[in-house]
DNA sequence: TCTGGGGTCCTAGGACCC
DNA sequence: TCTGGGGTCCTAGGACCC
């Protein structure tokens, strides 16, 4: 059944026929490193690495192939991976551009099928089975796709198999620009000699709990008892006893809308007065308030993350009581929210802010800064500025501005301070911010 | 100077309603 | 006065992914 793809581009080759679904993972080769070294002619062939600072408690996003030869990873500490190859070229990455370059590919891969189904920035799943009008055989698609990414100036790898937990696996075996082919038929025999974290779903804690059950191969966990594996994990334990068996029939679908906004910020210096804490949520509330304008999303459900020194994590949730897109409206509940997990003093490492509960329809805008109705005396959010109108015009020229000339151009004032405190060293040191 | 930032999904318990 | 079960919403925590 396996083929040998050595001598594909050699005239006569003949590959065998698919006849069984064909799905493709698409992951482009590291992505972030690669646009970096498209942009700047004089970093190709070099070690670049994209990410935080070394003494900001930073880590890599990505790093360039080169930089991989000295041990550098995704998701290592930045002073890692200093220590490991010192003389690497440094960013913090450009992820508009990053965006760009994404959005383009996608184009492509559209352009070969509706059934793309994009898991992330730089990656996808398409469903590229032979039907009645196109018996083009997906290798023959695979390979076209790679050609085309290479035109825009980045490369991918390609995993083709029967289902997506194959080829998402197969996609991961030969990199940068490869292409692995698992056949019809020959999906348990690929994946048995597979370590279990291998697979998609399984993480650091189940692979603990399969180990301790003498389960380290994808094989293993396919003869395992699936009602032990049920018992171990529930219903998800279900879903990983199939996948093993080579038996995960899940489509690819175009995915849906955004359900949650967020960002978070870690700090360099711990945090620990109640200035500082209030000026950082300020800070991050506005982010995520301009970004769910951006989007045009308003939410009901606001959430609160807060981790300390020794990465303990506490986190708050509440419902607002109507959907909102405004900061200057939900601030002052992030600020009662933090007074129930955190007290003064105690060291602060990073605080995050998301909204989510996007479910009522984010267009009605006029009702939501329409507070001359009574609201109820539970309504979470408060007016901060007696005239709603002129609040929601402030709002909007402090977006444009930031529009015109960035991010950092212009802040509200308690962003930086503190509500009503100026000698906080938020006030002194907005860099720690960023 | 040991661990980011953006997400999704699941679980379990409690409140509340019928 | 004591009692059950289902459904739904909400909350906190955690696993996992890229």
């Amino acid at each position: 059944m396996q083929q040998d793809l050595t001598s594909y581009e050699e005239p006569g080759f003949t590959l065998a026929p698919w006849e069984a679904p064909a799905i493709l993972l698409v992951d482009l080769d590291a992505f972030f490193a690669s646009v970096e070294q498209l942009d700047h002619p004089g970093w190709r062939g070099k070690p670049v690495i994209v990410g935080g600072d070394a003494d900001k408690h930073g880590v890599v996003s990505t790093a360039s192939y080169e930089a991989r030869v000295f041990g550098v990873r995704s998701a290592m500490p930045s002073s890692t991976a200093k220590r490991l190859c010192p003389d690497a070229i440094w960013t913090h990455g450009h992820f508009d551009r990053y965006r760009e370059v994404s959005n383009a590919i996608m184009g492509i891969l559209r352009d070969e099928t509706p059934h793309v189904q994009q898991v992330s920035i730089d990656e996808a799943f398409l469903d590229v089975t032979p039907t009645a009008v196109n018996r083009e055989h997906p290798v023959d698609v695979a390979r076209r796709i790679q050609r085309r990414v290479e035109e825009l100036g980045v490369t991918c790898s390609i995993g083709v198999g029967t289902s997506k937990t194959v080829a998402k696996i197969a996609s991961d075996m030969d990199k940068p620009r490869g292409l692995t082919v698992v056949f019809p038929g020959s999906e348990r025999d690929f994946l048995a000699p597979l370590p279990v974290r291998t697979m998609s779903g399984i993480g650091a804690a189940a692979e603990e709990k399969l180990r301790a059950r003498g389960i380290r191969t994808l094989g293993q966990l396919a003869c395992a008892g699936e009602d032990e594996i049920v018992r171990l994990f529930g219903k998800n334990g279900r879903v990983m006893h199939v996948r093993a068996n080579g038996g995960d029939d899940a489509p690819v679908e175009a995915d849906d809308a955004v359900k949650s906004v967020s960002n978070e910020m870690t700090f360099a210096r711990d945090l620990e007065t109640r200035e500082d804490v209030e000026a950082a949520l300020a800070t991050i509330a506005a982010k995520v308030g301009r970004r769910l304008r951006r989007k045009g999303l308003a939410g009901r459900t606001l959430s609160l993350r807060v981790r300390f020194s020794d990465r303990s994590v506490r986190s708050v949730q509440r419902q607002l009581a109507r959907p909102s897109d405004d900061e200057l409206a939900f601030t002052p509940l992030l600020f009662r929210m933090v007074e129930e997990v955190w007290r003064p003093g105690t060291p602060v490492r990073l605080l995050g802010v998301g909204m989510g509960g996007f479910d009522e329809p984010a267009v009605v805008q006029e009702s939501l800064f329409d507070v001359t109705e009574a609201a109820p005396a539970e309504a979470d959010v408060e007016p901060v500025v007696a005239d709603e109108g002129k609040r929601r015009g402030l709002i909007e020229a402090t977006d444009a501005v930031k529009d015109r000339f960035g991010e950092a151009a212009l802040r509200f004032g308690r962003e930086l301070r503190g509500e009503g405190n100026t000698t906080g060293s938020a006030s002194k040191n907005p860099a720690d911010y960023k």
